[in-house]
DNA sequence: TTACATGCAAACGGTTTGCAGGGGA
DNA sequence: TCCCCTGCAAACCGTTTGCATGTAA
């Protein structure tokens, strides 16, 4: 995986790329994104950028969202919490987990359906460009903190 | 796959045992839900159910959707586009396919990942308990009405 | 008869938009 | 300098809530 500053400087040469200014304020946002391990939503983002830039308003974080969306440089995730996520660090697919209690999101290393976007891009009836696998659960510090009842595998 | 009948009845059943009035505009409900492949929003399932009773309120079927859902009656899927769509027939996770072009939504057979559940549920160190798997694309009668140019596996 | 469901309207919260002023290139 | 970007506020829209009335059991 690249380092957080690779990244940065890769989101700052595609939106020149694409004749769009780079200010203090989206420069502030392309490091949020680069750096987030956690998939952050547009507030978490917003509250990250205000630390450096307290004037900026939620709607700057949105318009850019909204520019590296459609470059294709993040993906955007809607877990049903009300907000949309983000990963700005690999606009690839892959495996998320997002736990039941507190609600983290991280990526999922699954070693055996690690061919699973080629296997869906090799279908041939549907034509599968692209897709989210998404796994709840309790991760192993919620399941640390507290003895849990869930078993099985229920819906969504 | 069970009768759309059937499964109403199963609803029905399953409301009563919770001590739940089955009323007309309820009935309706369930029967969208039961019959309907293409899973939809809270939107069309209202549209649908005016059909029959035209002084529904929107509130009614929000009411009785949150109540199937807190049952595990129904899954509930946030695919980006603003509103969250249902699938009442068959709550168990299994994968969707949505177009990009037209957005139908519709249930996706993969039968090498037919059990990606077990896979999941059996990983010892996340505790997976649910998941979902969302596949884009073009379906057959969009790529049938169109040439199309998008290629490869690009984000979400 | 009575507790629960309905339907209306207002509230809510995340997201989008319009616009005047500011600043990157 | 020029055009894009910012920040504010209002609009937007799906969803939730409160409450008086209606109705299933």
């Amino acid at each position: 995986m690249k380092t957080v500053e690779t990244r940065v400087q890769e989101l700052v040469e595609k939106l020149r790329g694409q004749d769009c200014r780079i200010t203090p304020q989206r420069l502030a946002i392309l490091h949020v994104l680069a750096s987030s391990r956690l998939h952050p939503s547009v507030e978490q983002i917003f509250a990250k950028v205000k630390g450096d830039f307290p004037t900026t308003s939620i709607a700057t974080v949105y318009k850019t969202i909204s520019l590296l969306k459609e470059m294709g440089e993040l993906i955007e995730f809607s877990f049903g919490d009300g907000s949309n996520h983000y990963d700005g660090r690999d606009p690839f697919p892959h495996p998320h987990f997002i736990c039941r209690f507190c609600h983290r999101i991280e990526d999922l290393e699954i070693p055996e359906l690690k061919d699973i976007g080629a296997r869906l891009a090799a279908r041939s009836d549907y034509r599968i460009t692209g897709y989210q696998l998404n796994c709840w659960g309790i991760c192993p510090a919620c399941h640390a903190a507290a003895g849990q009842t869930e078993t099985g595998l229920g819906a969504g």
